[in-house]
DNA sequence: CTTGACCCTGTAGTAACTACAGAGTTTATG
DNA sequence: CATAAACTCTGTAGTTACTACAGGGTCAAG
């Protein structure tokens, strides 16, 4: 059960790129890991959901500090976790919002694609761009 | 109808600010201004229209790239408009990817947001980012 | 013993701005 | 006319969440 994992070796097993562990750790998302004698990082399995923790945050579109938060929460199992639900309530709104402003966006676009001209004098795209 | 801009003038004539316009400048999207005996930069009217099809191409979500393409292509009336068509098909599909992608996050959030729990330990947003 | 796959630190680049600092200029007010 | 507010200038640094080197050291296999 004493797994212990390279750098390289965590990246694969939490599915988190090398450059971005070194960059979590610079950044004190991730607390400084173990040394071997030749400098190299060692992590153990906590490492590992750790790590998995956060990048299924940053799927759900979570910023960094959000995350720094939540797992705040995680490692004190016994606060309330209303902060948490706050969090979640506030993003999925901005997610929401995000959907609406894409929508727009898209419905536009789909107006624009249906040109079929052949000169930039009547591109409909350039003409929605420029007009008054 | 010789109006002349400060760059406030235009700023607030475009809807973009200040800061942003002289970035723009800089990046080589604007060209540079005339100048007055004091160096403040001197826009007339198509220096606004201009800085408004920017604004546009932006708010449809264009990057700056594909704008500095587009106003080429709206400087050049006479050519094919193949390239802008492109553009904007491109730029749709990954309009339609990025909501595709949100509502993903939406509906877990939504499932997560009717957490009626009080402490950390059952929290839904924890636990979903938690999960083995 | 050498080749390739790792690992290290540190810095710079990405996108599209925004926010100063520190200075000069112009305009409005008393 | 003085002065203060509001504007302009240049230049640099900060933002978000990484990614991409450069220039080195280390380790395992053949």
């Amino acid at each position: 059960m004493e797994e212990h994992y390279t750098i390289g070796a965590l990246s694969r097993a939490a599915g988190v790129n090398v450059e971005t562990i070194r960059y979590y750790e610079k950044i004190g998302l991730l607390k400084t890991p173990l040394r071997a004698s030749n400098s190299y990082r060692y992590y153990n399995h906590a490492a590992v959901q750790r790590l998995q923790f956060i990048r299924r945050g940053r799927e759900l579109g979570f910023g960094i500090a959000e995350i720094a938060t939540l797992l705040e929460l995680a490692d004190h199992p016994e606060r309330p976790c209303c902060e948490a639900d706050q969090l979640a309530q506030t993003h999925l709104r901005d997610v929401e919002q995000k959907i609406k402003d894409l929508q727009a966006m898209q419905l536009v676009l789909q107006q624009i694609v249906t040109c079929q001209s052949d000169i930039a004098a009547d591109c409909k795209l350039i003409e929605t761009l420029g007009s008054h």
